[in-house]
DNA sequence: ACTTTATGTAATATATATATGTCATTATGT
DNA sequence: ACATAATGACATATATATATTACATAAAGT
């Protein structure tokens, strides 16, 4: 589940509680999510994505799928 | 939660069982995601856009995103 | 008409994503 | 050195995704 919210969100300046605020999600879920070891919702890729200014393949499609 | 799933799906002549069988889930979890009431986990929707030959963007990343 | 096959739908059970609260640790600033 | 901000990490509680079981229906084939 390696993905690439964290680099996203250091790029905008982003503490990991602003993220979390917009998305409406809790710091620590924005954390797991970046440490890789979580399976979140869609919706709540999505929200991350669009936040960050991103899309799903940018932030969640592994080099290995592609 | 609007999705191409089911356009995908059907473009390769596989029901949903099939599918589910390949995603390892069961045919009424696929077959809530195609009708847009779900909101399903980010692995199951990438073994779903693998298995069906497509990418996050192409399945999930709806068009107000673009 | 009958039998499969595929899908819709609903109820209940289980697994797990997510929230909440708390403490430790590591920067960063003064 | 001290204070504060940001993150890591770990419990427990809650919400919800998913599985399981079952029944209904519609389509397709014989």
């Amino acid at each position: 589940m390696k993905n690439n919210v964290k680099l996203a969100r250091v790029s905008l300046s982003l503490t990991q509680e602003q993220l979390a605020t917009r998305v409406a999600a809790t710091r620590q879920t924005i954390g797991l999510i970046e440490k890789g070891e979580y399976n979140p919702s869609l919706q709540l890729c999505i929200a991350i994505a669009k936040e960050l200014n991103k899309t799903l393949d940018e932030l969640f499609w592994e080099v290995e799928n592609k």
